[in-house]
DNA sequence: CAAGGGTCTGTAAACGCTTACATGTCGGAC
DNA sequence: GTCCGACATGTAAGCGTTTACAGACCCTTG
């Protein structure tokens, strides 16, 4: 391995010029300076990253923790889990905002039943200056101690975090507004709801949103509820379950996300319900099939990518400023109607949603699912 | 910041015997064993990664470059390319194998016509153990200086890379496959090609195999080849190609992956084209739409996530081992009949298709692509 | 009872870099 | 000719670990 010492060597100076050279912070004559480079190119010299960290005590490097639901199955790889799309795209938005300055960006992904949790995200925390924490479940304990060591800033997580920033989605919005249109656009009365695991607190949040927005409205209900895991599969079997009582179906069907609803979709299709005539359908998240689909997918659009970069501008200004008061982002969603809902087909419209205050989000009421029937 | 020191101090030992604890490299008393093991979770102690590497001139640390076509464009932010359900397979493979030992996993996205893409793979190169690079192109001199100073296996790369490990998928086999069914079994003799960047290696290689299948069976013929960004956008833009000239569309179209496929088969199907009645089309990859699509696309199903552990094994065994003979690795693919081909409506058949010889990988002849006449 | 051999623990030297401080050199002003 | 201040460069002290080696202690054994 080429060290600094090598290139000094070789440029016959000390090593402290040859750092000087490379990081331009003091003044060293031309032809010194001309020296080194040229014994830096014929060495082919690249310095040391864990030295650097050491010597500077700053890593460049922040932790992208992404915890899945321990719902999905391991074998089964569900190529269209929520969770790869979601994180794709707040991974996207994080290298952006990453490459700008020169920080690196350190992966893991964690399922949030891994008995290790707590472990490896210490482990991770000697490696890295912050960590971003996605979505699914650290214990609290875990959060507070690794928060007492770096920043943290959860993406998309439970407002009611402790210590922790934390940058999300409008979730109850967006959620408010799906209901209400189905309700008040479309006279939906009788409402199924797919809901995400209990364990996410997006699926938390747009629960809450859709009960608030049904208690508020006399003759409509929530008449039957199934827990999936934000999967394709978990579609499918509420379908399954809604076909147990084909001549009872619901005026609509409110789906945690996309992935769920085009389960859903199928199922229902396939024996013979047509959508949205006879069912209306909404998703959540707008992700790339959405908008493929026949019918076209009413949906929310998340601005995923956003949210990683957001998360990410946050965690920068922690570590490299003075704390700034913690603090909870909500970033604005839209709501996407397109057919399935009832619209007539061919519609394509983007509404803004109205922004909900920040400082309101509530600690979310939480019932225990009301599981369907059987199975 | 707690350190070693600490956690010495406060347990009244001396720092090696902090270190001898908490790695159980060398046997310490019981008493001793526990008194540090409080002081470590009093403190909340977790070790400096930075300080280990160093120690241990090992960072524990492989670096992942997603190296992306410039083609496409980076203001739009196509949630459908190709890249990006590629690189996230990819990731979840390596991930897998990663997790088994301690390893992390640093991340970088470059974009190939990046200015900086020597700059900055050098500068990584400094972080990490070894490099997984992906499918863009890196100048070869840029690889052999990194080749040079530490493991480099290149993923989905051109198998004539020099001085660095390849393991891809056999591209050659699978495009071989789809043309040669559409030939054979349903008679196509004009062939269009909707062809991916002539950066990626991979697409090559697909390239290559139809030409030697086409020029092997008279009659068939490729009739007309558009230059495609593996982008849902490539597949809508080949398709206006197409209906310029609506009397005297091809047989079959074979598309670069799925992406393009499903974009040119909506603009077709929104001219009224029926497919597979007066087209046939065909993918490649096998993402998660393509068997929602109506039809169904017929695709070679790529081992996207298998290629992302084996590349990972491969690096990990150059890092801790001597290094073994520099190889190729090609991983079998199967050929998917969906309904798009002109298969029965309802088939879903997977075929293995035959591997072909990693020595035999030819420098794939490369014609100038002939782009479509117009735009 | 001294010597020998285990155990356990401490000392100190790396690891490769950054950077405060010391040193040296040179030109000009007096 | 001496002195001063710039400027260029070298010296050495960290940064927080790991680990080879040395030392201390305690038991056996002859």
């Amino acid at each position: 391995m080429v060290t600094l010492y090598d290139v000094a060597q070789r440029a016959g100076v000390s090593i402290a010029t040859v750092s000087r050279v490379l990081h331009g912070h003091a003044r060293v004559r031309q032809d010194t300076r001309d020296r080194v480079l040229a014994a830096v190119e014929d060495l082919g010299y690249v310095p040391d990253g864990a030295a650097q960290s050491l010597a500077r005590s700053r890593k460049d490097v922040i932790g992208l923790v992404c915890v899945e639901h321990s719902g999905l199955d391991l074998r089964q790889y569900d190529s269209e889990a929520m969770s790869r799309l979601f994180y794709d795209g707040v991974l996207r938005g994080v290298e952006e905002r990453l490459r700008e300055d020169s920080w690196s960006l350190l992966l893991t992904f964690l399922r949030d039943d891994e008995e290790l949790v707590a472990a490896r995200l210490l482990a991770l925390s000697g490696k890295v200056d912050g960590l971003l924490i996605g979505e699914g479940v650290v214990p609290p304990a875990v959060m507070a101690r690794l928060a007492k060591r770096l920043p943290v800033v959860a993406v998309a997580g439970d407002p009611s975090l402790r210590g922790v920033d934390v940058v999300s989605a409008d979730n109850w919005s967006g959620a408010q507004a799906v209901a209400e249109h189905l309700i008040d656009v479309h006279g939906a009365r009788r409402l199924f709801h797919v809901d995400g695991p209990a364990s996410a607190p997006d699926a938390v949040m747009r629960r809450a949103a859709l009960d608030v927005v049904v208690a508020a409205r006399p003759g409509a209900a929530v008449t039957g509820r199934y827990e999936g895991r934000f999967s394709f599969h978990s579609g499918e079997e509420a379908a399954a379950v809604l076909l147990e009582r084909p001549g009872d179906l619901p005026d609509a069907v409110l789906c945690a996300n996309d992935q769920t609803a085009i389960g859903l979709m199928r199922v229902l299709q396939a024996a013979g319900v047509r959508i949205p005539a006879d069912v209306a359908v909404t998703g959540f998240d707008d992700i790339f099939p959405a908008s493929l689909y026949d019918p076209p997918l009413t949906t929310v659009h998340q601005p995923i990518r956003e949210l990683g970069q957001r998360s990410c501008d946050r965690l920068i200004a922690r570590i490299s400023g003075p704390a700034p008061r913690r603090r909870i982002e909500l970033l604005p969603v839209e709501l996407v109607l397109r057919g399935s809902c009832g619209c007539p087909p061919g519609t394509s419209e983007r509404r803004e949603v109205a922004r909900r205050k920040p400082g309101a989000v509530p600690p979310a009421p939480r019932p225990p699912p009301v599981r369907a029937a059987s199975r």
